[in-house]
DNA sequence: ACGAATTGCGCC
DNA sequence: AGGGCGCAATTCGT
């Protein structure tokens, strides 16, 4: 029997036996039995929530993609809940419970990948959810789970943080089935228009549309070579050097720094391809169906803490096509983004006070400027950027030590997360997601390395090994913390955007339709955008004060109320 | 011939 | 010697 649970007060739940029976079992916060379980019918279980949710009981289940999907079906909302694999996750990794329990124990299903993200196909999201049993879920006991998760946070050094991440990455994944239930908004009829505008009619299969076609012609004869092939790297690298092109590769970066005829087709031909093949034709037929685009989106999918997406590159639309998403008739989008969110959380990180004066009321990097770091926006941007990414070479590397003497604590506070990386040792964001530990291999390289006569080679490659593990521990601190930040955006976002439509369902009340790291998209009815648009900011600075507390550190976000997404400066 | 790895580039 | 991704096409390796 699979049990899923809900907890605390007024709380109920479920799970699904062979024959989708669901089981509910009403928990305290610590997960101690109120009660007897008890049983519903599949067929009657979203009505049996529709009950509960009158208290607002927080659901505990195993996996919020399989029982979201087949309430909305239903058009049944929950408010809160726990995503006990996700959680899982985080406690397993977490630094601040290692000693717990949980972590302890041996890998179970709860390591494991979600069983239910890969029947995310779009016909058979929605109704499978109950009814497929799970090998592994089957002895996987939800109420045991809970009370581990709710032990291995209590005897953690900071059990608010903790809480706080999870409740957090449990209520992205309520919006992440939201949103892919939803949809984005999506116009196939002006796609296909930006489509034509820039590439010319869509040609037969396996022909180049005409403009992709007169670049061609143009580059080989650029290169007074009749057989060029620029969709071939190699035979292109080979072209090009025959043309006395000195490359080594056809990144856009190595060809832009030559001078020669060729190379101007050549990029806007890579650009046209690009959009053909990752965003064209192809790409509306399959994943834009009845005006929407529909992407899963997978909560917790980098290591990070970001949000991955499954199919149709949803965290990389172009700038190209977002005029083809466009509002419903009557209605209209917010879109929002986070201004310089990562500096900024780096300085509420660091409590670097100078860095959170340059940011007050302004852009940041102007603030930089001002203060006289350096000299122009851009330097800062770069300068700020190489500093969260480890980047040490060009403009970034010379703009580092202004910075280092401008903002002390901030580019200490990397600095740090860079060393404790290459040392071996794990960082943690704000609120406590854990980074991976160095692999075994990168371990044995950094021994080999160190032994008494070990080649100069091996020096090299370990030391390599060890500047880049360190890059990834100085940025993850940074984009994890940026992407708890906007976790508790969107989960306060949500909340009040279901206040501004009692009693309507989803998708007639304001309803978030996307979201990108540090940028979102609400579609709402046109009369609602400028009290959205204020749930936005609001959402924004409660989720500083929730992250920080009553820091000097500002959250700015910029909103645009569009009709199209491209509207949006982005 | 086929799956794995690489290349290149889109997003933040 | 620039962090995190996903995806399509090409190229490599067996």
């Amino acid at each position: 029997m699979h049990i899923a649970v809900s907890a605390h007060t007024g709380g109920a739940a479920l799970g699904a036996d062979a024959d989708g029976a669901v089981t509910l079992t009403e928990l305290d916060e610590a997960g101690r039995l109120l009660g007897p379980p008890f049983t519903v019918s599949r067929d009657d279980f979203p009505q049996a929530v529709v009950q509960r949710e009158k208290h607002s009981p927080r659901w505990v289940w195993d996996d919020t993609r399989r029982w979201y999907p087949v309430l909305l079906e239903a058009e049944v909302e929950v408010e809160r809940c726990v995503d006990l694999r996700l959680c899982h996750t985080i406690l397993r990794n977490a630094a601040a419970t290692a000693e717990s329990e949980l972590a302890r124990a041996a890998p179970s299903s709860w390591d494991a990948p979600s069983a239910w993200a890969e029947q995310g196909e779009t016909d058979t999201l929605f109704d499978l959810g109950l009814q497929r049993g799970h090998d592994d879920e089957a002895q996987a006991d939800p109420v045991e789970e809970f009370r581990l998760q709710r032990a291995a946070v209590a005897g953690s050094a900071d059990p608010n943080r903790l809480s706080l991440l999870l409740a957090a990455e449990s209520a992205g994944s309520l919006v992440a089935i939201e949103m892919q239930f939803a949809g984005l908004p999506w116009d196939a009829s002006r796609h296909n228009e930006l489509l034509v505008e820039l590439l010319g009619e869509r040609p037969p299969l396996g022909q180049r549309p005409a403009r992709m076609h007169e670049l061609l012609l143009e580059i080989r004869a650029a290169l007074d070579d009749p057989a060029a092939n620029p969709d071939s790297p190699v035979e292109l690298v080979k072209s090009l050097r025959r043309a006395g092109i000195d490359v080594s590769s056809t990144n856009r970066w190595e060809l832009a720094r030559h001078e020669h005829p060729a190379i101007e087709p050549l990029l806007t031909y890579k650009k046209l391809s690009r959009l053909l093949t990752a965003n064209g034709w192809n790409w509306i037929d399959t994943w834009v169906d009845g005006g929407r685009f529909r992407p899963v989106y997978v909560p917790g999918g980098v290591v990070t803490g970001r949000w991955a997406a499954d199919g149709g590159g949803a965290l990389q639309l172009p700038h190209q096509v977002r005029g083809a998403v466009i509002a419903d008739p009557g209605w209209t989008f917010v879109v929002a983004d986070a201004a310089q969110l990562e500096p900024r959380i780096l300085t509420a990180m660091s409590g670097d006070r100078a860095m959170a004066a340059a940011g007050r009321d302004r852009d940041l990097y102007d603030g930089i400027v001002a203060s006289g770091a350096v000299d122009t926006r851009a330097h800062a941007k770069v300068g700020m950027l190489g500093a969260m990414y480890g980047g040490t070479t060009g403009e970034s590397g010379r703009m580092l030590p202004r910075l280092a003497r401008a903002y002390p604590d901030a580019i200490r506070f990397v600095e740090e997360a860079a060393r404790l990386g290459e040392s071996g040792a794990v960082v943690s964001t704000h609120l406590g997601r854990t980074s991976p530990r160095p692999s075994g291999e990168w371990l044995e390289l950094q021994d080999d390395a160190r032994q008494e006569g070990a080649s100069e080679v091996l020096r090299t490659r370990a030391k390599t090994a060890r500047r880049s593990w360190g890059r990834f521990t100085r940025n993850f601190v940074v984009q994890g913390t940026a992407a708890e930040w906007a976790l508790a955006w969107m989960a306060g976002l949500r909340r009040r955007l279901a206040l501004l439509g009692p009693e309507l369902p989803l998708r007639e009340r304001p309803h978030l339709v996307f979201f990108l790291h540090d940028e979102i998209v609400v579609h709402t009815p046109v009369g609602l955008a400028d009290a959205v648009a204020a749930e936005v900011r609001t959402a924004a600075d409660e989720a500083g004060t929730i992250l920080f507390g009553a820091v000097p550190v500002q959250f700015p976000v910029s909103v645009a109320i569009v009709d199209s997404y491209d509207k949006a400066k982005g």
